[in-house]
DNA sequence: AACTGACCTTCGACTAACTCGAAGTGATGG
DNA sequence: CCATCACTTCGAGTTAGTCGAAGGTCAGTT
């Protein structure tokens, strides 16, 4: 099965332009040109593909995508770094996700008191204690 | 208390100079200088920042967290849509967690693969194989 | 008095990762 | 034949920092 470019943006939720993006520096290097140079994806470069939407969303460079990729290219040797990569990226999206919590936690206290406001008819005091708790636990 | 920018950076774990970026920017209205011109930030600053920093983590742009501020110093009337700007942030928060979430299961399968493949000296399959198991539930 | 080092300042250049628009190519369809 | 559509490349623009150079102020030391 193959696919065009923006059958490809549609199915990984990303910009066509992301897609060109990712292509140009290398980091679909499987993808193939019909006969009017447009690009062909198959399954497997969705599957590539894939992989890096992930590990971009988790915060992983282009740079060290890349030299991920170049690794996974490179044959069995490298599983250690690959595995090492991994768990990095794993121990990584754990805090970033942890750090996401607690934000909410303040967003959701924020949200608390504009709709405790609105309810009650309170004036809303004045900036500095309208931030004033911003350590609320909310869980 | 009122502190330099070094220990503000160190305080809000960001760097000197994203906080010379947002007081540049104008989201840091009330900072202060000292006799030599070096900013002087007061705990009600930092309250500020910590709102800031946070919005910023969960994703919203300085131009929407200006847009902010200034309801903010606008008074009551604003409460409104800060409510609606705040239940936004909520919503998309919880589905930044969500997508991470799923994101992490895939690099859980990815780490666990090269483990057995470390474990049993199996060979690394080739790329296509490789990449193959990319949805893998595992929660 | 001059020097050193620790802080801070501004300014302008640079970066990552897109994002977009303009201009062009080639197949399809009335 | 011309329009429309889907794609192409190329270069410029955007966001949110990140950094280094050059310089001011002060405290302590030689």
């Amino acid at each position: 099965m193959s696919y065009t470019i923006h059958e490809v943006a549609e199915k990984m939720g990303i910009s066509t332009y992301s897609i060109r993006y990712y292509h140009e520096h290398g980091m679909l290097p499987f993808v193939q040109r019909d006969e009017n140079n447009n690009r062909v994806f198959e399954d497997s470069d969705l599957e590539w593909l894939n992989i890096i939407v992930c590990l971009r969303a988790t915060g992983m460079s282009i740079a060290r995508i890349k030299h991920y990729l170049a690794l996974a290219q490179d044959g069995d040797d490298t599983v250690p770094e690959r595995y090492e990569m991994m768990k990095e990226q794993q121990a990584q999206t754990l805090q970033e996700i942890k750090d996401l919590q607690q934000h909410l936690a303040t967003i959701n206290f924020k949200v608390a008191h504009y709709a405790a406001l609105m309810e009650n008819h309170e004036p809303d005091s004045f900036i500095p204690s309208d931030l004033q708790r911003k350590t609320a636990v909310n869980h």
